[in-house]
DNA sequence: ATTCCAAATAGACAATCGTCCATTTGGCGT
DNA sequence: ACGCCAAATGGACGATTGTCTATTTGGAAT
């Protein structure tokens, strides 16, 4: 009420796209503060600000706002990737390091990301547009590290270099996913230094020439 | 109906036990089948084919018989964890892979199971009930973890052993964390050979005289 | 200044939620 | 053989769910 002064000189297009963008957020804060049974439409429209059926207008239901809301969030993770990694020559060890940086930053790894994170994960079985945004970001994540952890094992001598690669790059992707359930479960005691030296001291054992458990050689 | 004519030689506290553990499962069937939110006391009484009184009757209400059903889940686990550990004259790295097995093994990593799990984790911070048994399944594994790594590491020589002993059970966990998230995300192509030996693949790197990619050695 | 129509509102609506109680059932003790 | 009482039933109950529509609002075009 008092903020729609602030929104004035706004055009009338603008505001409607606010509103729904501010649909996606709160109920993306509402997913991370109450999980995903206590997320019903008047939680929503509560937190927004904005009156009940602005729901079925901008979504048409409230199944369609919450897969938009997964959307959202993967794109906001995959943007955020894309701008960590600088463009290019770069080491393929360097790569790897800053998609490990990025998945432990303040950015992507806080409280509310996590909790809607897993609020997602926890039902995205019954709702199919969910899995879709799940899957996505894994196979993008995937191919970008399967290729750098590729390029490192060429130049040393594997029996099957590319189930090596498949293999770590596997390996390294359960690792964060294990930092984050980590993170998830017990917020105040988790330290970010101390996850990055657990992965880096792994990755360091599998290429010592590579990484240390300080982070990436060269 | 038909079924109650089976029970019958039962007496009346056996029977009454009987249902009460027949709502604990049909809970976890319906949270692993249609997620937390499509977990009502409709589809619960339904399934265990009861009346709509007995959850009231046993458990006082839905959160209890829900807090319930978490608890009896996490036993289950170490039930099960703890017939998989051989009671002693056993080599450190025998124990850990014998923690490896059993978090891969049929019995724990099923899709009912994995679903339930991932179910709680979304919803395990507005109920204080499930919280607690999530962090003490951690506790009571991370430190059987912890103390068979400190044995192998004892024997090496490290800077700092504690804080080795402490980043690769953390490592470890983490590990097979995230091989069950990537269970639930792709049930149908995951392989359980494959990732027992990409966590063996790190574990042999980093104890080459205790591990190969194969399994614990000795 | 006036009209117009997209945008937004607020409440009606049936369906479903979880709780609880009045009633029935049936096994055990006498 | 009988009566008792724990166990189980199934529906009533108010609260809350998500959907949708009749109404109001207000910026832009004339």
């Amino acid at each position: 009420m008092t903020e729609t002064e602030l929104f004035k000189p706004n055009h009338r297009q603008e505001r409607r796209n606010q509103n729904r963008v501010a649909l996606i957020e709160a109920t993306l804060d509402t997913i991370a503060e109450k999980g995903f049974s206590g997320t019903s439409v008047s939680a929503i429209i509560e937190r927004a600000n904005l009156s009940r059926g602005m729901i079925h207008l901008h979504f048409g239901g409230k199944d369609s706002l919450i897969e938009e809301a997964a959307h959202h969030s993967s794109d906001a993770y995959f943007t955020g990737l894309e701008n960590a990694l600088p463009r290019s020559g770069i080491s393929p060890q360097e790569q790897i390091a800053a998609v490990v940086s990025n998945d432990l930053s303040d950015e992507v790894l806080n409280e509310r990301s996590v909790r809607v994170w897993y609020a997602f994960r926890g039902e995205f079985r019954n709702r199919e547009g969910i899995g879709r945004y799940s899957d996505t970001r894994d196979d993008r994540l995937r191919d970008l590290m399967f290729k750098a952890f590729e390029n490192i094992i060429l130049q040393m001598d594997f029996a099957d270099p590319t189930v090596m690669a498949r293999d770590v790059t596997h390996g390294t992707l359960a690792l964060l996913e294990g930092m984050w359930t980590d993170y998830l479960l017990h917020p105040n005691s988790f330290n970010r230094a101390s996850a990055k030296r657990i992965i880096f001291r792994f990755l360091g054992s599998l290429f010592p020439s590579n990484f240390s458990e300080i982070g990436p050689k060269r």
